[in-house]
DNA sequence: TGTCGTCTGTATGCTTCCGGACAGACACCA
DNA sequence: TGGTGTCTGTCCGGAAGCATACAGACGACA
């Protein structure tokens, strides 16, 4: 269990949001009015597909996504987007329009900026932009690695892999996502994911009931999902590294 | 059969990459020396996970791509990289190591240029930076396409997409792969491939014998490939088009 | 012209997962 | 306290594709 100071909790603080917090302190005494407060509801529209991004948010707590979509109507969800980052890359790659949707997934708190602010804020150059590069790197790997594991691995190993994934994203434990929910987010039936919860459950490595999740035995978890996880991670500790010691070096 | 203009072929042109092609002339003649001319078979290796990237690659004709391993060593195609876009995104983003396998799917014509030269060029600004904003939007578009795509989409569907992609890069008709590698790259095992192989053969959407592959009905196989084709196709485009109008604009 | 290696076709049992249906369990609300 | 809606467990036939094996076909090379 995580300790929370008293106080304000640390989902309330917008540099609990890890580019946020990376960002040099003047960089961030400069947009901080522009940092706007928001709670958003599972399901909440962050970026349509091929409307104009009105704001960028960088959550504090809870898990947004980008929905992949076809042309028969099938959708899964592809990255997730959680304090280690943000949504509205377009608009650092300098277009208006999304070309994808962005949706919340797990309720969301955090804090948001208009895109125009983020637009302008970019031209001072500063740290920022260099922070917005590592995150779409780190993007750019886990899609790739998803491309794989979409492909190559079994249900429970990439049921077990989400979980693990919004876990260390929320705040709130037992965090709520209904099965019927989680099925249509990792793109299978409702009826295989329910056996595998079950399997889990009686194995003792998550609590759950009627849209509660919670995790019990993070390890044994680990051990059923597959290795991708561990592949996203070391590219996101490797960039940070990599910074730390240029930052320590100049 | 597309025609061949007397002379140099256009696959010897840099300027058959698109990138290059919409690089401001006087932008292309600052680089023009730095290009140098290569030819790869498959296989070649144009960035290796994990080490400092070199070079990076404007095809004009041929394939490459990213290639995603997992710990237990099976591996996929994920995105192509052919005349339309370049290899080394990570420089772009400010890295030196690069965090995936890049490698020649089919043998490859294009230019080569030095990492560094890159870096120093992007410095200076002018079109350059803006080009690889929308070729690293295209590639994120394309990406979560995939991850779609490989979740939802059957393996007919997915071969024929990819051979109509890899016809579209290539000049060499027939291209040369073989069942065996195909198989390898999206995925799949060789008998199951082989079947669908067949079955466009006999449907006379396709001629192929021994590792050579040539498309002889193009719309026929786009019925039988899914929608992520055009999906693609539609951000790539809407990119272009975008910029086109604001270099009106100015 | 024969041999060898590569490429392709096909068969088979098996696993995973789909797609649809239905019943039970729990929570909320009137 | 009973009704209603939501969430979960389970069943079943069937499709897709895996894993393995083997045979035939073609081409290159000696």
């Amino acid at each position: 269990m995580r300790s929370q100071p008293d106080g304000q909790p640390p989902s309330l603080d917008p540099r609990a949001n890890h580019v946020l917090r990376a960002l040099a302190d003047d960089e961030f005494e400069r947009i901080r009015t522009a940092l706007e407060p928001v709670r958003l509801p599972r399901s909440a529209e962050l970026e349509v597909m091929n409307e104009e991004i009105e704001f960028v948010y960088f959550p504090t707590s809870g898990v947004a996504s980008i929905v992949a979509i076809d042309e028969s109507g099938d959708s899964v969800d592809t990255v997730m987007i959680g304090r280690e980052g943000m949504t509205g890359l377009p608009v650092f790659l300098g277009t208006r329009q999304s070309p994808v949707r962005t949706i919340v997934q797990v309720p969301m708190i955090g804090v948001r900026m208009r895109a125009d602010l983020l637009r302008r804020e970019l031209t001072y150059g500063g740290t920022l932009v260099r922070l917005l590069q590592r995150h779409t790197q780190v993007m750019i790997v886990t899609m790739v690695q998803l491309i794989l594991c979409n492909r190559m691995h079994r249900l429970d190993q990439r049921a077990a892999r989400w979980l693990l994934q919004v876990d260390e994203r929320v705040d709130e434990k037992p965090f709520r996502v209904t099965q019927e929910f989680l099925a249509q987010m990792i793109g299978v039936q409702r009826p295989g994911l329910s056996i595998v919860m079950r399997q889990f459950k009686d194995a003792g490595l998550v609590h759950y009931s009627r849209g509660q999740i919670s995790i019990a035995d993070h390890d044994g978890l680990a051990e059923r999902s597959c290795g991708c996880i561990k592949i996203i991670a070391a590219e996101a500790d490797r960039l940070r590294e990599l910074e730390r010691a240029v930052a320590a070096a100049s």
